[in-house]
DNA sequence: TGGTTTGTTCAATTTTGTTTGAACTTGAAA
DNA sequence: TTTCAAGTTCAAACAAAATTGAACAAACCA
């Protein structure tokens, strides 16, 4: 705002720009908005740990877009709190390792959906042993019983997943 | 439309909406949008094949909505056309072996966001050569480099995935 | 050739999801 | 107890994505 003392940075450089470009896209392919690719970028190439003002300053969003973004950093486990900070604020900085990014993905945005729909496949199971034609049961029977075939595949995949992605 | 020949259905009974409802969540996990998951869902729980007009009139769609959504079923291998069918018009039916939704899923959605990732990171690592600072060069070179280790994991784990999913 | 059926395309519309910003909470300091 | 700075919440505004439907193309056939 005023002239600045220092270096005390603000907006993207280029470069910048171009990393954050690239993080904003991998959290889509994920189906997380574009804020979160935006937050964690910049956070993975700071050296030194961020401030919520610093993600609003340099990043020009709002502050409840960076709350909500550092919210849901956490929760996955991508971003933690920087300890030992004197000061007041509070300072975050990115988890780097793909085991924990992975590991909290899985956890909070894949186990979850993946429970219930084992638990609607098995009330849909109560409710097919109540179809009137045979024939029609039998076949649906067959198609319940293929979904929950896949859910199990998918719960005995994530921890061979989460295995192979951590080192 | 009039009062309707034999069996000629309509709409869907309440067991049917229950199980479109749960492919309708499960493709917007996969981050496709919920017309996918009623087609696929229909077909899944249909004995016969079904025509794109049959998926307009059950599911109360438009036939736009119904064309993509085939084609991007079709693209993924999801569906494909019944054979040996005599009329002019094409009848879909779903391929449910989990191996092939998930290979095609993996090719058509996830391969290509990690090629351009990789092509993006490498084109970001020579620009990084040219940072003047030579303390943040070293720093975002390390940065760039683990990247680069995500990625190649990503590569890694696709075909073991794709292996354990498949029987 | 003209009519009919089947399916596709894409601009306009609707729906869904994200971001904003002002009001609010919290807690530290005076 | 008031003031200030840091952070959160959420309704409204906005942006992005999906869906619609009318116009179009393609294939058949009379």
């Amino acid at each position: 705002m005023d002239d600045g003392l220092a270096e005390d940075q603000h907006q993207l450089d280029p470069w910048e720009r171009q990393v954050v470009a690239i993080f904003v896209d991998g959290v889509r392919v994920l189906g997380l908005p574009r804020s979160i690719g935006e937050i964690y970028g910049l956070l993975f190439i700071s050296e030194s740990s961020l401030s919520l003002d610093d993600l609003v300053r340099r990043l020009q969003i709002s502050k409840g877009s960076a709350s909500q973004g550092l919210r849901l950093l956490k929760s996955l486990g991508a971003v933690r709190e920087a300890v030992g900070g004197v000061e007041r604020r509070t300072y975050y900085e990115p988890a780097i390792e793909l085991k924990r990014l992975a590991g909290g993905f899985i956890r909070e945005q894949i186990r979850p959906h993946l429970e219930s729909g084992k638990t609607k496949i098995g009330r849909l199971a109560i409710t097919t042993r109540d179809i009137a034609d045979p024939v029609r049961r039998k076949f649906l029977s067959e198609r319940v019983e293929r979904l929950e075939t896949w859910m199990r595949r998918g719960g005995k995949v994530l921890p061979v997943l989460q295995k192979l992605l951590g080192q």
